[in-house]
DNA sequence: TCTGGGGTCCTAGGACCC
DNA sequence: TCTGGGGTCCTAGGACCC
């Protein structure tokens, strides 16, 4: 007999902040989870914007992505604090490895949320008892709460665990769908956006039970086929999507930089193109990867894009190489007017080394930027050495 | 004193081939 | 000389996620 799904999605609350207060805590400091409080990319960045807030952050009117400085109008007592990537990577760690003692089944979804496959344990009890047990734990020993969502499938618990927060479980079974997932805003439905809000609701769809009722047809032309068909099965609560355990090859590589004040000369773009250049290379030849296809964009003032992208014949991850495309592309779209406020480069279509095919008559030049390239990584993981030692001596003394 | 950074996927139109 | 249709690849743009 077809037993049916058991899926666990748990999602750490407001994660940065909670991890940054954990921390913050270790050191002696108060609880920054108790008062208006936020955690952002460099806070002395004028265009720096918050990357989470804190409860009471959020009933002073504070969202998520919006900038700091407006932050701070709106709440002037807030805190606000620079969020540190590596703790964050080892908070994930961490509860990551609690919830896969629940189930090897478990899909890592983005730094702070998972889904876990629980169908094949042998309930004697409650799934509720088990994610409550799951999410004490979690918080007993790391010091962080999650929410937990239960469901059939894994729309439905991801849908669950954004119910109530912080510190729940909450369930959403297929038969609990009309009652607890229809007379939601359909803007709360996974996939449906601030566009797509539009759309709807310009059509009179409003809920999540509104769009179960639409035909297919009439969605079409609002959104297209595939997506249409994905929402309505979406907002009937059905997918039949596995709970995915292999980690899935990177596709692209991308670095961009959003410039304290907009530029418009050659030099400063220049400037920035070579930055974004020597990192997106670092770490396409950090993953082995070559890439076929480099691509940039531009973003003016009024945060309108343009991009452009190209193939190249064979496949490089040479800095200069990538730096030469991209200054070209950037010199065929850029007005040579508008001042710019952000610059970005990318790698994809990428393949491995080993199937890469080394031309014969290779430019001698070629010699001298693979040279540069490897002072260039080794300057980088030497300072990520002392950087990673600084981490520890520091933990180790506090 | 308005809006980061890093990804994935989809669509539409044009080029090119048979 | 007007004419077709299908398939594939490429590019630009746009939507969504955390």
């Amino acid at each position: 007999m077809p037993r049916r799904r058991v899926i666990f999605h748990i999602d750490v609350n407001s994660a940065f902040l909670s991890w940054t207060a954990v921390q913050l805590m270790n050191e002696g400091h108060p609880d920054i989870r108790l008062v208006p409080s936020v955690v952002s990319g460099d806070p002395n960045d004028r265009r720096s914007i918050v990357t989470a807030a804190s409860i009471p952050a959020k009933k002073a009117g504070i969202k998520t992505a919006e900038p700091v400085s407006l932050a701070l109008r709106k709440c002037p007592g807030l805190i606000v604090v620079k969020g540190d990537w590596e703790w964050y990577r080892r908070c994930s760690e961490g509860f990551i490895e609690i919830c896969r003692r629940y189930s090897p089944i478990l899909q890592q979804f983005s730094i702070d949320e998972c889904f876990i496959d629980m169908t094949l344990r042998n309930w004697g009890e409650d799934p509720a008892d088990v994610a409550t047990r799951l999410k004490d734990e979690i918080k007993n020993t790391l010091g962080f709460t999650v929410n937990v969502g239960i469901g059939s499938n894994k729309l439905l618990a991801k849908m669950a665990s954004e119910f109530e927060k912080p510190d729940k479980v909450h369930t959403l079974w297929q038969e609990e769908v009309p009652e607890k997932m229809w007379p939601l805003d359909v803007r709360e439905l996974l996939w449906v956006g601030k566009k797509t809000e539009e759309k709807l609701k310009m059509y009179g769809i409003h809920t999540i039970g509104d769009l179960a009722g639409r035909s297919i047809g009439s969605l079409t032309r609002l959104v297209g086929k595939k997506f249409a068909a994905q929402m309505l099965e979406n907002a009937n609560g059905r997918d039949d999507s596995p709970v995915e355990t292999e980690v899935p090859e990177a596709k692209s590589i991308s670095a961009e930089r959003t410039f304290p004040n907009d530029i418009g000369t050659e030099k400063d773009i220049d400037r920035a193109l070579f930055n974004v250049a020597c990192i997106v290379a670092h770490r396409l030849r950090r993953a082995r990867f070559h890439t076929a296809c480099i691509s940039v964009f531009i973003k003016y003032r009024d945060f309108s894009v343009v991009q452009k992208q190209r193939q190249i014949s064979q496949p490089t991850d040479i800095t200069a190489v990538i730096l030469n495309e991209a200054r070209a592309m950037v010199s065929d779209i850029w007005d040579r007017e508008s001042p710019i406020r952000q610059i970005g480069l990318g790698v994809s279509k990428l393949t491995h080394e080993n199937v890469v095919q080394m031309s014969l008559f290779e430019d001698p030049q070629m010699e001298y930027f693979r040279e540069w390239d490897r002072k260039y990584d080794e300057d980088k993981s030497r300072n990520e050495d002392a950087r990673l030692l600084a981490y520890e001596r520091k933990k180790h003394n506090d």
